[in-house]
DNA sequence: TAAAATACTGTGTACGCACACATATTTTAA
DNA sequence: TTAAAATATGTGTGCGTACACAGTATTTTA
């Protein structure tokens, strides 16, 4: 009796390796002399299971190197995932959020097989309530899980307070509370692109070149940011001249308005005419580019994020230097978190730093049709 | 009769929207009063389908915006993909290789249960005949597809009119053949990637230090795409500095034996004393770093490919600038192809230049550990 | 010792689609 | 006018898994 198993098994083994087929639930379920759904029990650790038979089953899964098969699975399981967001919207004059919106449409689209379903909300830049009114609207949909860029530091803790409660999963994009129980943070490390850019400029500048931070806000956007990434770079020139020949110098222009930039960089460079290099802590790098050009200064600038103006500009050499933190990706990211946690069942890295991707004219378009 | 129909699809419309449910191939069938059959011929369109009939489905698709299901489809599908991989190994001298088959091999169990095998093979470079040998053995398998590195061109265009009899479709990676009819290349725009490092080292370079190139060279890699590379580099410099102060010459060593190299790189230095700054084309910069450092050289390197001598070097600034081709994801990106060709039965890009990343001591962190 | 409770184990159906096969309808030829 | 051929349409089964439910064996309780 056991010898004819044995052969049976043997048999079974060189079938299997014969045709190279893939093992199925089924196929455990015969080798082992149980039924599938015992087999299934064994897998989902639903219990009901005798030791004996659940020792025989997970040898035979171990023993015939089972893998259950990811279509069938949630084929079968057939749950529905409903991901909701909430960024900033994109408009005229500040496009940036287009990209990861972008990204999340893409991969939510690819998704939508696997039952996730992506309600995009966006909020005004310049209006917390707006923040308020799509959050409570998220809460009514009863989401399995919210992307958020929480911008607004206040409200933020006020919608994630009712997260919590219901226990909803949420990761942050772009910007982080560290201090929250998110499933992850997908973004920059603004430290270290602030390290990055001190690091370019400072080789493509004389030592002797002063150079001039521009803070362009508008809104109520978090400035924290911005100071981090102002750190970095002055942290990166601290360290490799110490007190040097250069002055380095800070500005804020709260406006991005074409005639406010201008006025108040004409004041800053009469005064100060030995100016070499400009670096601008968010997207708006073109509109210094565009000064530039216009007054025959030549002057370095380095700017953050790949959208059209300073794409352009970077085509026309307005600006040498631009620094990309991939954000399309940013979105597929943020969704494909939920996708590892909801589908694959494992959490994803708490902290998921996007590369700090370094583009000149001359490499720029192999970021701009990336898949 | 008709008015009854038509409530009835109404009454459908709402529950549709109401439970948001995906729509299948069950409910266009329903809502056109055919059988499923029929909605699948159209679909795939099998003929043997009235023409009014035919006219009816495809507006109940449009109306109801179906789309099938990817999961059932492929499941039901139940095909198999035997994928075979041919490109150099990796050797303790030279781990580059080692990159794209890990992407390979990464994306390869994603795609096992979408009937996806991987066969990796891997050729010396200093062998043709095991290449001829592998070549013969992927035959034998009579796989759905190929990747291939064709290193050696003779022998690859051997191997190449035999997958073309067979019909067998391929996709180059890293180097490409263009006159033959490959479903995709996958790799560098090396003359481009060239003109990236020229940028790279005049922006540090005082305008009159002088350059050198390295090509070092070891078994019979094809040498056409490095000097593609070495044509971009000197192409920069002649548009930007025309015959400028500085000269720039091209070292050839074949060996990557250190001594040989220290040898080469003495007698080199000997007589060239003004020189600032070395491009190795290919991933062997830390030899020269390493040179360097013994003899207390001051020389700014700049070279490819993320293998670990180089990133140690970065780190210790022995180099300053590594240009990464994303290697790992030029195998994700051959194998894809081939998914979206036989899932998706979509032809894949003819050309896909991978990205040409700027890689600083800085930035390093973020591209090791990309997913 | 029977009845009830509990612990196991097997069976059947659904998921959404593809495809082979069965059946119905129309066309053609005799 | 009818049988045969050709075309159009419907039905059923399988892909591999999950899960509800129906069985059966084993204990426990009265």
């Amino acid at each position: 009796m056991w010898a004819h198993t044995f052969y049976l098994m043997l048999l079974f083994d060189l079938n299997v390796m014969k045709k190279n087929k893939k093992i199925t639930l089924q196929d455990v379920a015969n080798y082992a002399n149980v039924s599938t759904g015992t087999v299934d029990r064994v897998i989902h650790k639903r219990g009901k299971v005798s030791p004996a038979k659940r020792k025989l089953v997970e040898e035979t899964i171990e023993h015939l190197g089972f893998n259950p098969n990811f279509l069938a699975s949630t084929l079968a399981l057939g749950k529905a995932f409903k991901i909701c967001t909430l960024f900033p919207e994109s408009t005229v004059s500040e496009k940036y959020w287009s990209l990861p919106k972008r990204g999340i449409e893409r991969i939510g689209e690819e998704y939508n097989d696997f039952g996730f379903t992506i309600d995009v909300f966006e909020y005004s830049l310049f209006d917390e309530a707006s923040f308020v009114g799509h959050a409570e609207a998220i809460i009514e949909k009863k989401p399995s899980g919210v992307i958020l860029a929480p911008l607004f530091e206040k409200e933020s803790h006020l919608f994630l307070d009712v997260l919590d409660k219901m226990s909803i999963p949420y990761v942050f994009i772009d910007a982080n509370i560290p201090d929250r129980e998110a499933l992850s943070y997908i973004g920059p490390d603004s430290n270290c692109s602030g390290h990055v850019a001190g690091v370019l400029l400072h080789s493509i500048l004389d030592p002797e070149g002063d150079i001039l931070i521009v803070n362009m806000v508008k809104g109520f956007e978090n400035s924290s940011l911005v100071g981090v990434i102002e750190q970095g770079f002055l942290d990166f020139f601290h360290a490799k001249e110490g007190k040097g020949k250069r002055k380095i110098t800070s500005l804020t222009i709260n406006s991005t308005d074409r005639r406010e930039v201008s006025r108040e960089l004409t004041k800053y460079y009469i005064k100060n005419p030995n100016t070499k290099g400009v670096f601008v802590t968010n997207s708006r790098a073109h509109l210094i580019a565009d000064f530039h050009r216009a007054h025959e200064l030549d002057i370095q600038v380095i700017g953050f994020d790949l959208i059209e103006e300073n794409i352009i500009e970077l085509k026309k050499e307005g600006i040498r230097f631009l620094i990309s933190q991939n954000p399309v990706f940013q979105g597929k990211w943020a969704v494909q978190a939920f996708f590892d946690f909801f589908v694959y069942k494992k959490k994803p890295k708490k902290i998921h730093h996007v590369p700090i991707d370094i583009i000149i004219k001359e490499n720029i378009d192999f970021y701009l049709n990336a898949r």
